[in-house]
DNA sequence: TGTACATCAGTGAACGCGCGTTCACTGATGTAC
DNA sequence: TGTACATCAGTGAACGCGCGTTCACTGATGTAC
């Protein structure tokens, strides 16, 4: 949209009533899919069920999303971003605090969001939606957890905080290497890479037990999944080196 | 389910012709069925598909399976098994050897699985299948794996080779205490409070790794995911005791 | 300011698709006497 | 052994469902002069 000088600001309250019906129908849709998502989950989302609930007609939605997949798209975004926000939020407010509280904590923020967003969850760490494949659009928001989760560690490196305890990984080959560096360098400039590897495993830790809680492979073995999950966190934490 | 005939002699070679049709267009139905699993997921499995490449009507594969959802239940108890299989035959090829070559060759074994049966392990593994849910019958084959992993860790517990390092994993709730206690009588009777700890985190490490490389989570930030995933079962394997 | 034209949200009908499941039926196979 | 009856695999048609997407159209909103 390109405004010229006669108009006002870009963000101007003055925008014409079809730009503010625009943006409005378009969080309707996105709100009403989201609903729809939590409810049947990804593969039972449907346009039509969508435009119904709003009173449109099915042809309608197809003026704001090109098609179901960029709605899903649009939906994995917000989903990643909710996620980003809680999880960074935990992370700011632990600053200064002992570097394992913060990890503890921090996991424990990731379980409470994917608890309370199932499908969305689901959406993100699960298998693929049949038929549909993410688009790069979705790469970046979905770095913003892990991003966040080793920010602590660097946070502990860079105050000296981080003691490995001994515990051997095994031989690393050259393209293992090869990617560690390259990771390292991108995200936690600095860090050895015993503590990369660790931190690396935490991440895929806390996602692999949250997937066997949420998804039933723990049914009927675990009762109490919360204790169990920051056990996990605590004990990938001192594995990392953080206390 | 009229699965069981009336004769006499159920094991009998003499069975009768209608017999002998019936085991083998099972099992060609559970195959095609399986071949299109691999092909289109379980979202995508159809009875009519199945029908048709077997040149069968559509109504006629309900003499052999009351619904779809049973024909998908014989599937996962098939996946499990296969897994199961594959899993309790590394274990057993690798007895006598150090416990920790031995976990790392297990879950190298079952990521192997994983790679060729990617929509299978999908189907026990990734998220539920909508509308889909599994019955009870899944689940004992669905420990099996696991079993088979702890088998390890008892064998090494037995010979004296557990020697965890001084890793904390923080306070163990009554609760959780009590879930550990009984999943330790069922499967690993003996073993230490803090080993059954690693035992299990190690396990999810295991799936959640796997998980992340197959459901594309990790794409572009490692490119040897095998010895990413050998060295993640190296550590853990450490972290459990085992060497 | 008023008017002519351009934009675009929403309509309604249609296309083409595939699915799971039920049911009355036929004809071949199996069983009892 | 032959015959009468019972079992049951497979048929074909139908029910009822919902989906994504396209397209020519209308009428309201916005824009340029």
């Amino acid at each position: 949209m390109c405004h010229t000088g006669s108009m006002p600001a870009a963000t101007s309250p003055l925008r014409s009533a079809r730009d503010r019906a625009r943006t409005e129908i378009t969080a309707e849709i996105l709100s009403t899919a989201r609903r729809h998502l939590a409810v049947d989950g990804a593969a039972g989302l449907s346009l039509r069920a969508v435009a119904r609930e709003l009173g449109l007609v099915s042809s309608a939605v197809y003026r704001y999303f090109e098609n179901r997949d960029a709605l899903l798209t649009a939906l994995i975004v917000e989903a990643y971003d909710s996620l980003g926000d809680a999880t960074e939020a935990a992370v700011a407010a632990s600053a200064g605090r002992p570097p394992l509280e913060r990890w503890v904590d921090a996991a424990d923020t990731i379980r409470t969001w994917a608890l309370e967003h199932l499908q969305e969850y689901t959406l993100l760490y699960g298998s693929p939606v049949p038929g549909y494949q993410a688009p790069d659009d979705t790469v970046v928001p979905g770095t913003r957890v892990s991003l966040a989760l080793v920010s602590i560690v660097v946070d502990a490196h860079a105050q000296g905080l981080v003691h490995p305890p001994p515990i051997g990984h095994g031989p690393v080959g050259d393209q293992l290497r090869a990617d560690l560096t390259a990771l390292a360098a991108l995200i936690a400039p600095g860090v050895e890479e015993a503590t990369v590897i660790s931190t690396v495993l935490g991440w895929t830790q806390l996602f692999g037990l949250l997937g066997f809680e949420l998804f039933g492979q723990t049914r009927g073995l675990v009762s109490d999944h919360r204790a169990m999950f920051v056990t996990a966190a605590h004990q990938m934490g001192a594995v990392i080196g953080l206390g």
